[in-house]
DNA sequence: TCTGGGGTCCTAGGACCC
DNA sequence: TCTGGGGTCCTAGGACCC
């Protein structure tokens, strides 16, 4: 039996938030529906149903617009929870089918079979990629049947070929693009299908008169790196249908750790206030919240951030950041004070803000050091028990001012 | 009609060191 | 004293994804 050519299949789970949410209330099904928070709102769409797209609704629209496109459409706020064990539920259901899954978002993940043929051969199956298509198709029914979310599967040579498939292949599709056959399945489609093409590389390509994938293709190199940079061999060798150079194909499954050892990745959290606030307290306040949070989730995830970066965003959207690069910490009161110092340098202007956000990167794996022992270490113990049992906002710190961290207010103690 | 929140990755300039 | 180049780290910003 030959083995399969680099079968790499993207599933992606269709309108995921709605379909949960029609899970839990059976009622919504067929109606009209868009996540994300009230017509109002400061906000945008998180999810919409096919009801509501057809109207011009789309994730990323502000919840303004969305109120005037579907104003009868039933608007919810989302559980960001409950979804997440929703998509844990995926993912053991295509564990039962795959061994090797990559997960790339909550509703989309990478599957590979490379290694699978005598496992998933069936006497039926004409060729690999007929065993490999009635493979997906089981995950497809299965998930539909067991928790009822329907889902879209692309399979290709490449993920990014695979997940351009999985796109077409909705609703509750599978799209298979044989191998040999990817510039020509690319070459029709607008350059924006390209996954890493946004709408800035979609106006410079435009530009020079290159709107589609096989116009990019057929460029010339030179002109190509005029245009995009760095980015212009991958991609051109991408739209061709050259696997090997496909960005971001060399990834491994899972890239929890570099190869110095360290952490991938950062923690942020970030706030949008319901009104521009101009108050210092207030400002105070959720800079003392936002350390904490982002302090608890590295804790959870037993790291500790060599880089604390504050975010600004003021009333006209002007957004700016300042970071620092400190001795290794997970506790707020070592990344408080400093998040305060990156907010006094960087408020420069007097006009209210819109947003205030936290980030931790440059991590590191946690090591247990002698400055964390003390009373401060055990309550934040207790604290972050009861909060990973309920979540983090299970408790609330009892100020509203940045005293919160002197260790003889009372306040402090949660 | 203003434009969320969680991320990843890349670029570019300056500091600093050899 | 002047003149370099290369490498790495730090910082700020931006493109992009879901």
């Amino acid at each position: 039996m030959k083995a399969y050519a680099s079968r790499i299949c993207c599933l992606d789970l269709d309108t995921f938030f709605v379909s949960v949410e029609r899970v839990l209330d059976p009622t919504l099904v067929g109606k009209p529906v868009i996540v994300g928070g009230r017509p109002g709102e400061r906000g945008v769409v998180t999810a919409a149903s096919y009801e509501v797209r057809a109207l011009g609704v789309r994730s990323g629209l502000s919840l303004t617009e969305a109120g005037r496109l579907a104003p009868h459409a039933v608007y919810l706020p989302g559980r960001h929870g409950t979804y997440g064990d929703y998509a844990q539920r995926v993912r053991d259901v295509v564990a039962r089918f795959c061994p090797v899954i990559s997960i790339a978002s909550i509703d989309e993940m990478f599957l590979d079979f490379r290694g699978c043929e005598r496992m998933l051969a069936r006497p039926g199956d004409g060729d690999a990629d007929a065993t490999i298509e009635r493979t997906v198709w089981s995950i497809v029914h299965s998930l539909d049947a067991e928790l009822g979310l329907p889902a879209s599967v692309g399979i290709g040579t490449s993920r990014s070929v695979a997940k351009i498939a999985s796109t077409l292949a909705k609703p509750q599709g599978v799209l298979l693009v044989p191998h040999g056959q990817e510039a020509e399945f690319l070459a029709p489609l607008p350059v924006r299908r390209y996954p890493g093409i946004g709408p800035v590389a979609e106006q410079k390509l435009a530009r020079v008169g290159i709107g589609t994938l096989g116009q990019l293709a057929s460029a010339g190199r030179r002109m190509l790196r005029g245009v995009l940079g760095a980015w212009a061999d991958p991609i051109r060798a991408g739209a061709r249908g050259e696997a090997p150079a496909d960005l971001g194909d060399d990834r491994p499954a899972f890239r929890e750790h570099d190869p110095e050892g360290g952490i991938v990745g950062s923690i942020s959290n970030e706030r949008t206030f319901r009104e521009d606030v101009g108050d210092a307290d207030c400002i105070t306040s959720m800079l003392c919240a936002l350390s904490e949070r982002v302090c608890w989730r590295a804790r959870r995830r037993g790291v500790q951030a060599r880089t604390v970066t504050l975010k600004l965003r003021y009333a006209d959207f002007e957004t700016l950041s300042r970071g620092r690069t400190i001795t290794p910490t997970c506790t707020e009161q070592e990344v408080f004070p400093v998040v305060m110092d990156l907010y006094r340098r960087a408020r420069t202007r007097p006009l209210r803000l819109r947003l205030l956000g936290v980030a931790l990167s440059n991590l590191g794996l946690y090591a247990e050091q002698g400055r964390l022992f003390g009373e401060d270490t055990r309550l934040r113990g207790v604290v972050d028990t009861i909060r990973d049992k309920y979540g983090f906002d299970s408790l609330r710190r009892g100020t509203a001012t940045g005293r919160a961290f002197r260790r003889d207010d009372p306040r402090t103690r949660a």
